[in-house]
DNA sequence: TGGTCTGGATTTAGATTCCGAACTCTTTCA
DNA sequence: TGAAAGAGTTCGGAATCTAAATCCAGACCA
C-alpha cells in the first residue's frame, strides 16, 4: 500500500492482521456467497427465494450466510405483506451495507478492464443528468482526483 | 445500484451473475484467503513462509491460492537469490493485482468506518506532500468527485 | 563427499463445510 | 377440503479445509 509500482520487500505487514480493520472486514464480505448476495441486494433483490433463483446457491448455504449478514448489520429483517398473501420476512441493505456500493462498482470496473476481454460493459455508471461514465478513484477532502501515485500510506503513533 | 437509499424492490438483478465482471471478480478475488493474500502482497509480502507467517493459513491452501493468483494473472512468479543461498520464486504483484489496491484501501476504510469502534484508524492515506487524508470516491472524467445520490446506473443495449 | 540446513511445496488423515434434494410449516386461494 | 406458495430445516454424500508430517533441491560445512 505504498505509491510506487514496485512496492518495497516487506517480511511481514506493517499491521498485524488481527486488528487490522482490514482483515476484519474481509472476515464479514470476504466469501464468495456473501459478495454475491450483497451484489444482488444492490441491484435490489430482497427475498430468500429470490436471492436462492439469482445465486443459486443451496438454501441451507443461503439462510446461513443472511443470518451473518443480519447479525454484523449489513442487512435489516424486516417484513412485507403482499395484498392476499402472508406476511413473510425480507432482507434490506441498512446504511452500513449499502456503503459498500462504491467497493462493489469498484469491483465492476476492475472487471471490466481486465476480465472483459475488451468487450464493451453490461453496465455503467454515470453521474445524474449526463452521459459521461465516472470511475471509482481517490479525492482530497475538497472532492479533487488523487492519482494513484501520489498516494501515501501513514503509520498512527 | 440505484441511486437513492431506498433500493426499489427487484426480483433478479438485470445482469444475470454469469456473464457479469462484478461476478466473475468474485470468483477470483472473493475468498478470504486470496484477500488476505493480496493485502499482504500490497505490504510488499512475496515470500511463500512470509506469506504463511503473516496469514497463518495452512501451507497447502497458500500454495493453491498462489497458484490461481498466478493463472488468473494478478501474481507474477519471479525468482529472487540471496547472495549464497540458493534461488526460490517470489510472488510479484502485477499491474492487474497492483490495480485492486484502490478497493482494498476502500474496503479498509469501510471497517475503519464500521468497525473500528470509535477508535482512530491504525493507518490512513493521504496524498503525496500532504498532510489531510483521502477517501475513497466517485469521479467524473475531469476528476471531479460525484456525490452517491448523483450516482446512476445505465445499461446496455 | 557426505551430512545438514533451509525454503518451497506436496501428502495424508480427520474435521468442517458444501451441495442437492426432500421435507416441514403456515397462510391463502379454489 | 385440498392445493399452492414462500421460507426455511433436515439429511447423506461429496468436496474442501486444516494441521502436521514428509518430500525435495540446492547451499553450506566438515
Amino acid at each position: 500500500m505504498v505509491a510506487m509500482s514496485q512496492i518495497p520487500l516487506a517480511r511481514r505487514s506493517p499491521i498485524p492482521p488481527e486488528n487490522c480493520n482490514l482483515a476484519r472486514t474481509i472476515g464479514i464480505v470476504g466469501d464468495r456467497w456473501t459478495l454475491l448476495i450483497l451484489r444482488a441486494a444492490l441491484y435490489g433483490v430482497r427475498r430468500f427465494d429470490d436471492f436462492q433463483a439469482e445465486l443459486g446457491c443451496p438454501r441451507t448455504v443461503l439462510s446461513g450466510r443472511l443470518k451473518i449478514l443480519v447479525d454484523a448489520g449489513l442487512l435489516t429483517k424486516k417484513t412485507y405483506k403482499v395484498p392476499g398473501k402472508r406476511a413473510r420476512p425480507e432482507y434490506v441493505l441498512s446504511a452500513m451495507g449499502l456503503s459498500l456500493r462504491p467497493i462493489l462498482i469498484g469491483l465492476t470496473q476492475w472487471g471490466d478492464i481486465w476480465l472483459g476481454a475488451g468487450e464493451p460493459p453490461p453496465i455503467s455508471f454515470t453521474k445524474a443528468g449526463s452521459k459521461t461514465a465516472i470511475r471509482a478513484a481517490f479525492v482530497d477532502p475538497d472532492g479533487r482526483e488523487v492519482r494513484p501515485d501520489q498516494i501515501r500510506a501513514v503509520l498512527r503513533g
